[in-house]
DNA sequence: GTCTATAGCTAGATAGAC
DNA sequence: GTCTATCTAGCTATAGAC
């Protein structure tokens, strides 16, 4: 076989910054032919679903990155509650690029791409969620608390990402991260 | 001059509804015809601009909506502060249908057509914010509280939106209102 | 003011050479 | 595995009758 022009994780992440910024309706293959480095058919190749294909491929890709960012953190038995939560803290803080990134869970939702990738989606989100729940435990919080806690982490996250965008500055993101640390701290 | 066959406000109202579940780029021309019980030509009688002016259109109409539900009850001099939170509490929650419709901001501000919108979408969102803070004052807050609850009562709705949307619940949306009604009570 | 018809273009997707 | 060339369908937008 011939050797891949684009190596696939990083092929991968270029597919990613495309979707998480323009979303799927406004990404067309050539943007994410341009970005990736290959042609469109080479994109085919790679993707045979199309489009389709590219962002699940994508929305798989992050699940990893929760896996080995999120998940992995809070399993770890030989680190403190205190610490999983600042690492936490800090893989977020990237993943979003201090606020200046959106997140993909909000530009693959639309109503047309939307029913392409709600089951995905809403996995996903589950999977944070059980996360922030299973570290507010470690802190001691009841099954209520904890609860609450998580679901506003995720309220945090993606509403300072919103007002971010929205007022085009970056301090909301950083003010949310900082409210994060006082629910499990507090 | 022939009648109109859908009345201007009306039809704003059927194009919003539209813009909102599918996005800028995500709707089409022949469905927001469709929608409109108009032909394609006939919106482009009505919005000569085509589609970037059917959607300024609806951003104006939401404007509009927030003179008349948010501005108008802050400074309206003949209630108390505390019957004005109800009231925008209220006004808030037929907004988005209870949690069930998206926010226009954040349909509207993908790349692509974000640079289109994005300076009436700032606009439109300080607008939102001032008049929050205006409420904090009258609550007693001082000049930095009141800022922190006016950008934490846009981090609630808009995150518990995108909340609502990714796990299929209208909870997070009710919980977002009990948590910005308390940040102005306590 | 609304309509049918259509122009001109770009979208997603495929065929086949190398 | 990657490429150029191309297909068809859908897109935005316009022309012109009523």
């Amino acid at each position: 076989m011939r050797p891949q022009k684009v190596e696939n994780t990083e092929l991968i992440q270029r597919l990613f910054t495309v979707l998480r910024t323009k979303g799927y309706e406004g990404a067309s293959l050539n943007d994410l032919a341009a970005a990736s480095g290959l042609q469109k058919a080479s994109l085919y190749h790679r993707f045979p679903g199309g489009k389709k294909d590219i962002a699940l491929a994508v929305l798989n890709h992050v699940g990893e990155w929760t896996h080995n960012n999120l998940i992995q953190v809070v399993q770890n038995t030989a680190i403190s509650h205190h610490q999983k939560l600042e690492i936490l803290l800090t893989n977020i803080d990237e993943l979003y690029n201090s606020g200046k990134s959106a997140c993909i869970t909000q530009t693959l939702s639309m109503e047309n791409s939307g029913d392409l990738f709600s089951e995905n989606i809403n996995k996903g989100t589950n999977i944070w969620i059980n996360c922030f729940i299973k570290l507010a435990i470690e802190f001691g919080k009841n099954t209520a608390e904890a609860n609450d806690i998580a679901y506003e982490v995720i309220v945090q996250i993606q509403g300072s990402l919103i007002l971010c965008k929205s007022i085009q500055t970056t301090q909301p993101f950083k003010n949310a991260l900082n409210r994060i640390r006082t629910l499990y701290t507090s």
